[in-house]
DNA sequence: CGGCTAATACTCGACTTCAAGTAATTGATT
DNA sequence: AATCAATTACTTGAAGTCGAGTATTAGCCG
């Protein structure tokens, strides 16, 4: 019965599942797909199965029975237990209360970006920026259709909440992107600057020492360096 | 020499460097650290270690020589190959190129929300509006403060896409709260009752035919499940 | 000059993740 | 009646992640 809990969200999924009635892990697995559960917290058998052993090894669920139909593989029923429940209250607050630091996949990109030249950046950017919107598009029309079916949006706000994120990259990709093929952001000379010495083969430390002669009455912070 | 690539970002991050020049880890965890990119890539030791052995192993870098000073650990220098220049390329530029799709775990919470009680949900969300307007404030002072010192946006446009992020969370919240707080989000009568009924001990199936029964007009979904 | 913190440099092992594999049963189609 | 895809249900192993631990040296303060 080891202390704390697993770390990965799905245990928190499989909690309130088993809140509501015992299950076993397929039919948990199944449920969450239902409820179209798996789009926002990941989902894969693995995982699955192994935060279940997890759980059972903090005491935080235990097995209700075992049955078998059949030569079926063998089903394993959990319930959870009342320091089970304790925890998906506390962890679920949690998640609410507090925003947790993430690492988007886009974020470690652009932090990366001034190793690629100015003009592949545009056109990569330019293709992300006609992908999103066209992912924009399909979500807002799968929350209008849910909207027509009578869904209640207490069952699609983190659709919303994905949407509301998706607008924002969209707006900085296209502001950004204006910037940049407009010529006005500041440090596009810097960069244009440091892929004409990289194409060249100039070394490293030295395109640093060129780059800090000629650019700094525009940028001081070269300087400090 | 396995095929493919890590797919830990920080891989990423230690590809570019060693693009740069050549480098042992802890320099290239150092350097990580000094131009803040441990804020946009996840860095810790066991994971550097392990992923530049992978990088290694599948042929994109390789020692450059190992070095020893007195009684320390002994420094491994890498190099990256040709192979690691054309994966950096093509890898950086997917990232860019390609919307991925992402986890965050405020989109976990929000999805299994409705296990905890209305106003249990308010106060957490209004927590938790408090907190991202603070680290808004703090984010904001940073990037001015880097402009003041003169640093090119190029290299602080990672934390420019991070506060759009979080600004999009922010409008989201705040305008969620207050559709809750007024009474006027489609949803939060069922919400309510739920909770009554869940509080009163009513079991999970019972409750569901008793909100089917009670809101089938204003929600015709309900009927089809 | 002695002691204490910070920096340097890497190791370890417990834990988690994930895709692919296995194997039986149901249902639809020819 | 044969067959073939889809569904049910779980297992495995290779790889990846992470924080804590270890050990040395440099710098600094009184």
């Amino acid at each position: 019965m080891a202390a704390g809990r697993p770390t990965n969200p799905l245990a928190l999924a499989v909690l309130t599942l088993l809140v509501e009635r015992p299950m076993h892990p397929y039919e948990m697995s199944s449920t969450l797909k239902e409820r179209s559960k798996q789009e926002s917290i990941k989902l894969n058998f693995g995982s699955l199965y192994s935060v279940i052993d997890s759980l059972a090894k903090r005491g935080l669920i235990e097995v209700h029975e075992t049955t078998r139909e059949g030569k079926r593989p063998e089903r394993t029923v959990y319930t959870v237990t009342d320091a089970g429940r304790t925890t998906m209250v506390d962890w679920l607050s949690e998640l609410l209360r507090t925003p947790a630091k993430e690492f988007p996949q886009f974020e470690a990109g652009l932090s990366l970006m001034p190793a690629l030249g100015v003009d592949d950046v545009i056109s990569l950017l330019q293709r992300r920026l006609e992908q999103l919107r066209r992912e924009q598009e399909v979500g807002r029309r799968m929350l209008q259709q849910a909207d027509e079916m009578g869904l209640p949006r207490l069952f699609v706000i983190e659709h919303e909440y994905e949407l509301a994120l998706q607008s924002a990259e969209i707006e900085f990709v296209a502001r950004f992107l204006d910037e940049l093929t407009s010529g006005t952001f500041p440090g596009i000379g810097i960069w244009r600057r440091m892929d004409e010495l990289r194409t060249a083969g100039v070394p490293t430390d030295q395109i640093d020492t060129t780059i800090q002669e000629e650019f700094k009455e525009d940028f001081p912070w070269l300087n400090k360096q």
